[in-house]
DNA sequence: GTAGAAAGCGGGGTAAAGTCCGCTTATGCT
DNA sequence: AGCATAAGCGGACTTTACCCCGCTTTCTAC
């Protein structure tokens, strides 16, 4: 047997896991974000407080985890689903519709996404930030049809993930104006990003 | 003597602001952020740890005002220093100059500017954002002059201030890539900032 | 100059995040 | 099945932000 693997979760440490999860969404939805604390989730959980801290590293990574959750979801339809959200469709009309779908999500989960921040440690740049890396690629995508002309798009993709994430995580207030209607046409945010898409792509005035 | 005013500082108080700040500085430049505490700064200021709170109000709060002090040039320069930084050129030179600057500023300041987030409270975003303010107040002007024709500035303006911001609040490491060289032309998020406005401003391509 | 009131001050108290380390339990191998 | 080992567990302990409230100082009106 390989050992290069690090060997699998233990049954007990997953099913706690679980578990954890589950009540913090209970207290989530009983009192607010705010008043999750670890102890009182230990408690409840009828778990240690230093087994929350091992599963989760810090209080943000419980929020952490609890986004990924719902994350998933998103991203399969990101990844292999119907375009243009998913693969098909041209890059430009996938960065629009990315935004929209983002902005919809990001606004729809506002207080476990702000609470999933660290002041610590920065979000990270790197591995999770399925926004920036999809972005990335279809900024790339988009110079090899041509339609994109610039020489640094690394810099470009982390703006633009700044710009499409930027105003839920740090800017708009605890309880942002979410508008009853939950059609992404009707979120300004939206219309915003498409705009500054269309922009970043158009052609500009050749002579004739 | 009229009674609106909220009476003015006390003297006493102004003084122990100033040399919190003062001992706040100089904590930071021995030891970095992190290790100033409310009680460490009390402390070494011989002052009682109610007054700082009073003072601040919270942690993040002598952070705010550290970036306050060393903010009040930059802003000063904007407000009624020579073009393109200051009134007088185009508003999408004063733009263009504007991001550069302040990604310098902020690149300049990141460690204080990072701990002057609080992650309760949102970054503030009436009032003492200036960037925001001033990004809304060029884009206006920019319409006027037929530069530009949106309806929704303001979700505009938050974004392309998360865009100018948010990579150096959020995304990027404690310890930036700042280059050795300070030279604002070198910084790739200013190029990039740049490429944003100008593909934003440019005029689509007109039949002839 | 003085008195009254508002602002400021101090430091002990509370709550919550995060650490440590000895004990327990699952797991893979033989 | 039995054993060796690494992973998991718990809860006391430490650190730090933030609150509270009785006392002191400064300011203003007369």
């Amino acid at each position: 047997m390989p050992f290069g693997r690090p060997r699998a979760e233990r049954v007990d440490a997953a099913r706690n896991r679980l578990q954890l999860l589950q009540v913090a969404r209970e207290m989530i939805a009983e009192h607010g974000v705010e008043k999750v604390t670890m102890d009182g989730l230990a408690e409840r959980a009828g778990l240690g407080k230093g087994t929350v801290f091992r599963r989760f590293g810090t209080r943000a990574g419980i929020f952490q985890a609890l986004v990924d959750e719902d994350d998933r979801a998103f991203q399969q339809a990101v990844m292999g689903g119907p375009p243009p959200l998913g693969p098909g469709a041209d890059p430009v009309r996938r960065l629009i519709a990315y935004g929209r779908a983002r902005i919809a999500f990001l606004l729809d989960h506002h207080a476990i996404v702000r609470a999933a921040l660290d002041r610590n440690q920065p979000v990270p740049v790197g591995e999770h930030n399925l926004s920036r890396v999809h972005i990335r690629m279809l900024l790339g995508q988009a110079r090899q049809h041509g339609q994109l002309d610039l020489a640094d798009l690394d810099s470009l993709a982390v703006q633009l993930t700044a710009a499409l994430e930027g105003p839920i995580l740090l800017y708009l207030g605890m309880t942002p104006p979410v508008p009853a209607d939950p059609t992404p046409a009707s979120v300004p945010l939206a219309d915003s990003w498409q705009t500054i898409i269309e922009r970043l792509f158009r052609t500009p005035s050749h002579s004739c």
